[in-house]
DNA sequence: TAGTGTGAAGTTGTTCACAGCA
DNA sequence: TGCTGTGAACAACTTCACACTA
């Protein structure tokens, strides 16, 4: 089984995600035309990427929902519990801890950690929020994989180094800034960049038209 | 000029934010390979997509760097405010609001909205929650251009829907579904599809070694 | 020497066209 | 007919190699 390219594993998280919905709604089966239109993309393209689910079952009618669903957990590595710490008891923390929907996917906040020494010992969202020096500990205690950086721009690199060090094998990183974390992939969510991202669109729709 | 990619259009933010972080720190110029250094890119990368900010001064010692800020800022359509609604008071809105990172960009959220009649009229960090019903007038009122979906799934495509009727130009979303706005663009940032993303990567670093 | 600019080559990802199956 | 699977064409993006400038 060769290795995934980025694009794919992205949108086969959108496939699952697409495939429990409608499992949920009481389908049986979905073709990869019914998911190309809900998600944008075309059939071709979502054919080609459930491929790498392994050599399905070949039919005519539409992929097994449910055996789709696992079949994309599996190759995705979701078939598993994973443990995370949160470092940040900010507001993206907390908002991060009032998520839920992790839960339900297979994701357990089993740390939150903070360095302000006002924070630490309080709860914040029903959560005791512990000193950055318990990280480590903690984070052997739950075998947690995935650290989660929501701290502000100046202290997210540090922080990602002490994550490493604690030995986590993952981390998320909301802070507006690029993490180093050596061997440990890192993937970042950057509302800043979204967001300008979004007026530059805005901004191409406006002018042109002609082109060519 | 012709039309800018994706890729680099997401990339010129990263320059940006770099940029703006080293005049901040005193510096007058920088290189391509100082760029991609800080963001890990490779220098002609960096070099090829900062073309798009028109025929640059020629040099041989890297950009000026207050030069390129504006250069860039233009390029992307940040040299003017924009406003924006926000509809949803919940966890993920509230942190938007805390943010305080997007005010010095030039975004200014002018109008927070909810459905939700408990909290319509109260102050959500220390903004006014309005009725969905005012969401038109609000955005004529201040010409909000963008509008950012912060709902749960479920209501998102709806308010999608409002949020196009009202007028707005571009939507920012953070519901874990996609949005159908017709012509107006839509970008997503979507928490679970991050962290899956993560977790298929954790997964794939884990196994191999050999490959080919 | 330290740097930009850029065509050409290489790589990666997407779409097309069609074979084959139920 | 409705659908999957897939090689082959195509398009998009990245990297390389090198000309050129201060």
């Amino acid at each position: 089984m060769a290795k995934i390219p980025r694009p794919s594993a992205r949108r086969l998280s959108l496939y699952l995600r697409e495939v429990q919905l409608r499992l949920a709604e009481g389908s049986r089966r979905v073709s990869s035309r019914q998911l190309g239109e809900a998600l944008g993309l075309a059939d071709t393209q979502v054919r080609k990427d459930l491929r790498w689910c392994g050599p399905f079952g070949g039919s005519g009618v539409g992929y097994d929902a449910a055996v789709l669903r696992d079949r994309l957990r599996s190759v995705m590595g979701l078939n598993r519990t994973w443990n995370a710490v949160l470092v940040g008891a900010g507001n993206i923390g907390r908002a991060l801890l009032g998520y839920g929907r992790f839960e339900g996917e297979g994701f357990r906040i089993v740390g939150l950690f903070d360095k302000s020494k006002s924070v630490v010992g309080k709860r914040v969202a029903g959560v005791v929020v512990r000193p950055l020096a318990d990280l480590a500990r903690v984070v052997k205690e739950h075998d947690a994989r995935i650290g989660i950086i929501a701290v502000p721009r100046e202290s997210a690199q540090e922080v990602g180094r002490l994550l490493v060090e604690a030995g986590v094998s993952g981390i998320l990183n909301f802070a507006p800034t690029r993490i180093d974390a050596g061997d440990v992939p890192v993937t970042s969510v950057d509302f800043t960049v979204a967001l300008e991202q979004l007026a530059f669109e805005v901004t191409m729709a406006a002018l042109p038209e002609g082109s060519q």
